[in-house]
DNA sequence: GTTTAACCCTGCACGC
DNA sequence: TGCGTGCAGGGTTAAA
């Protein structure tokens, strides 16, 4: 899960538990529940944290939702690859790998639920809110107003490497993954393995255009969902950006833009999509 | 500073 | 049908 689903789980959030009062929160008993909150000890400390708690207000740091407390500590919640939030009522069964629930005092609750256990959820109190090791460390929001080609072009001076990992680098830029980083290439016409410090200004700016443009699409298609992924979001609706997808997951498939059949590549570990007629 | 690989975990596709 | 194997993916960490 990338920047643009979790924009949309946010702004989703935003409407449906702003303003709620949290009565009881439950981490399920199964043991993969404690892997979700392992920054605490017991699930008793995480849930009477946020009991009788009013969510104020729900931000994004990269990947990361932080969901503002009334009395100032913050719930701090991390997706990995298959965590989800989703809207419920105590009438309705809980999905399988369900792992906490927050239930509202006015009716319905929130529900975590994470097959792979990637995700992580925590309270951090008000005080250490600013040194929270996660945190601290991500970069510019490419949906920041700060996110400035200057910026960009200052930042990417200081390093030499290749441009796909730089991209995924979260102390780079902060948001993009595997799908968004492919597709970002080759909106910018640029290959994975380009080094960074080869860039002409003018393929720097259609970079960081690259990537304010792939990061607004998504968000208006409401996200990515693949099939062998199950991002949905808080009212279990899959995204429609999957069917805008130019290159990732299109191995031997014509390119959209010049028909050459679509390459992948293994690039440390993960899998790297592009056209190589297209991008260079 | 940069690069690579391993690790965490489960569901699923695949081959036999 | 049923088993084993390998893969996917984000982020961190250790090692090269």
């Amino acid at each position: 899960m990338e920047l643009p689903e979790v924009e949309v789980v946010r702004r989703d959030l935003e409407k449906e538990v702003v303003g709620r009062r949290i009565k009881e929160v439950e981490v399920r008993p199964h043991r993969n529940a404690m892997r979700i909150i392992r920054r605490h000890a017991r699930r008793k400390e995480f849930a009477d944290l946020l009991a009788g708690r009013k969510i104020t207000k729900v931000d994004r740091k990269g990947k990361y939702l932080i969901l503002a407390l009334d009395d100032g500590d913050a719930l701090v919640v991390h997706f990995g690859m298959s965590g989800q939030f989703l809207r419920g009522t105590k009438r309705q069964s809980l999905p399988s790998h369900t792992h906490v629930v927050i239930e509202f005092q006015q009716g319905g609750d929130l529900r975590y639920a994470d097959p792979r256990t990637f995700g992580e959820m925590f309270v951090a109190p008000a005080d250490q809110l600013g040194k929270v090791r996660e945190l601290d460390h991500i970069a510019i929001d490419p949906l920041e107003d700060t996110f400035t080609w200057q910026e960009f072009s200052a930042e990417l001076g200081r390093r030499a490497t290749k441009l796909k990992p730089l991209l995924m680098d979260q102390k780079f830029i902060s948001g993009l993954g595997n799908i968004y980083s492919d597709e970002v290439l080759f909106a910018a016409g640029r290959r994975h393995d380009r080094m960074s410090d080869s860039l002409s200004s003018q393929e720097v700016r259609r970079l960081y255009r690259a990537i304010r443009e792939v990061v607004l699409d998504a968000i208006r298609f409401t996200a990515t969902t693949l099939a062998d992924e199950a991002y949905v979001d808080l009212f279990g609706k899959p995204g429609e950006f999957q069917n805008e997808l130019k290159v990732y997951g299109r191995t031997g498939l014509a390119c959209r833009r010049c028909r050459t059949p679509i390459v992948t590549i293994k690039l440390s570990g993960r899998n790297s999509y592009y056209c190589p007629q297209c991008q260079s």
